[in-house]
DNA sequence: ACAATATGCAACCATATAGTTGCATATTTA
DNA sequence: TAAATATGCAACTATATGGTTGCATATTGT
């Protein structure tokens, strides 16, 4: 399981956003084609692939002799569901805080 | 405005997450409550706190000689819907690939 | 006025990060 | 089998990052 900080710090890199995008609306695809998609070199998008996969975003699996990228969007929706839940104690600490002023009329 | 990129790096550090936390829960405090609580020092908090303010994560009010920080919840709204649109394209896509996989029964 | 408090700015440091290149290995195809 | 393709692993580099300390400045309380 991936903190919520490493989540975040896997998807707060323009490159691996790139990527977690092109995957969102492919089905997989290999690791050389998205090198080429990116314009940066086959190990530059494998270590970015590998940050991916350490926080349960994306995975691999090998194929002959290729390697099939896919998302996985479980961490994704753990990161949704945290930041959710930051929005609800901000949103009730402000409900507090009108009632409060209102009982002061 | 912030990109995504910028908005999750921010929240990608536990540091940073840590104080995002502090501030859902509670109204706004002084920086030097807020490095108090973390354990680092004041400007080691202050550096982390203008991250969070460039991602418009946070926001800074003068306050006599204090400086006031507060939650800006602007910023995750977008990462939430960031993420949410990212699940809705995964899901149409297997939505799509179900609907090949029957037809071809 | 003066001490205490709360802060900002800048320099510094150790480590992490994003990318590169070179070389070795496994799979496919001719 | 030999060439082409797709990849992994390791070393290297320049820059970014997270934290520190030192010093200057503004506000508050006695």
């Amino acid at each position: 399981m991936s903190t919520e900080a490493e989540i975040y710090k896997a998807l707060g890199d323009p490159t691996r956003l790139e990527i977690v995008k092109r995957l969102s609306s492919k089905r997989s695809c290999a690791i050389g084609e998205l090198c080429k998609d990116l314009g940066i070199s086959r190990q530059g998008a494998r270590k970015q692939l590998q940050i991916l996969v350490n926080a349960n975003i994306a995975s691999l699996k090998c194929v002959g002799r290729e390697t099939k990228v896919a998302l996985d969007i479980t961490s994704l929706q753990q990161a949704q569901r945290f930041i959710a839940q930051l929005e609800k104690e901000w949103e009730s600490r402000l409900l507090a805080l009108k009632n409060y002023v209102e009982s002061d009329k």
